[in-house]
DNA sequence: CTGATTTTTTAAACTAGGTCAAGGGTACCT
DNA sequence: AGGTACCCTTGACCTAGTTTAAAAAATCAG
């Protein structure tokens, strides 16, 4: 079942039950994406909490000038969603879209708050989980104090190792906020260094 | 009560009854600080969850040049802490130090945990903050993709009216990110605009 | 396999913001 | 009242990163 790596993804905080993981698993729908397709467009109320069974995707903004800029990256076994539009039920500023095809298993805010009543102990491991994304958020807004771009690219590289394989270095420049062109020249720079 | 302060602010998420109240303040510690007294100081390990009465404080990195670069002020009503050494009990990359004369409460994480078992609806009024928090950061670094730092210092002002005011600008422009310099450049252009 | 789209690289001219250095203002401590 | 520490401003010069444009390389869909 697909359903099952939510499971695992859950237990690696608490426990679950049986009878959790039936009332868990029923209310997620699975659906399946083409690279490109967006799970979400600005504009829209982000409706769905998205946990990434296989693929990867990006959460992008849109500058005033039309130039996107990403926040984060997520792949399989992660949860995704703009937070600030899903609980403050407000039009979303972000984007989100598969880089890769992809495979996720969506839940409404309706069916969530039902299951945090049904399973308390949820509160508890999203309370965690969201931990951990403010750490991870705070994370990069420190790395973004390594003055250089080239420093701020290797703590990319490092953080991020096996996702970097899988992305297009315009999307890690879009996210590093430099044109894709000074990153080539970053990457000039680091061959004829060594 | 100082301690009265804290159930306000809880009140606002879900009511809380007497009993919960007195479990609640019981383990809250009080302390007053002077400017420039720290919270936190980076390589130690962040042991207490930090309520603020009155005053106010920064929340601050420093680069490997030696610079400071703020990342949160935080006032009156509201919490400040670093999650990650918090929650991980490892080594802060983070500077919390007071802007003003301040009073403050403060739990530990032994104290915590146990109220989260003794008063279970805590994980959910704290799994909603730092919802806000995540929030918050989320929209810092979506401000920043404003490209100018004149347009990022207008968004500054607009969000931050009241804080603004009781801040120096060398501390706003290490919130912005650019040289106390520039910023006062920024302000005679924005003088001789009008 | 092939044409089309996307990605990466190069290079030259340009600009936002940084650096350094110096002067003046203001607030607090004693 | 006077000193010390902090804060704000200004000017001249400098540099990291942008812009624009164009071509080479890689990847994708049919």
């Amino acid at each position: 079942m697909p359903t099952d790596a939510i499971i695992r993804f859950l237990e690696n905080y608490i426990p679950v039950s049986e009878g959790e993981k039936s009332l868990i698993q029923a209310p997620f729908e699975e659906h399946v994406l083409k690279r490109r397709q967006k799970l979400l467009r600005s504009g829209e109320v982000c409706k769905a909490y998205t946990f990434v069974v296989s693929g990867c995707f990006r959460m992008y903004g849109v500058d005033d000038r039309g130039f996107e800029h990403n926040i984060q990256f997520v792949a399989e076994n992660d949860w995704i969603a703009d937070m600030a539009s899903f609980y403050t039920v407000k039009a979303s500023l972000l984007n989100i879209e598969a880089l890769e095809a992809s495979r996720v298993l969506q839940i409404g805010q309706a069916d969530l708050y039902r299951l945090y009543e049904e399973v308390p102990k949820l509160n508890r491991i999203f309370k965690v989980m969201i931990e951990h994304k403010y750490i991870e958020l705070q994370n990069r807004v420190l790395q973004n104090f390594s003055s250089t771009a080239e420093q701020r690219y290797l703590d990319f590289l490092e953080q991020y190792k096996a996702l970097a394989n899988r992305l297009p270095n315009t999307q890690i420049a879009s996210y590093l906020g430099i044109t894709p062109e000074f990153l080539s020249r970053i990457r000039k720079n680091m061959q004829t260094k060594r």
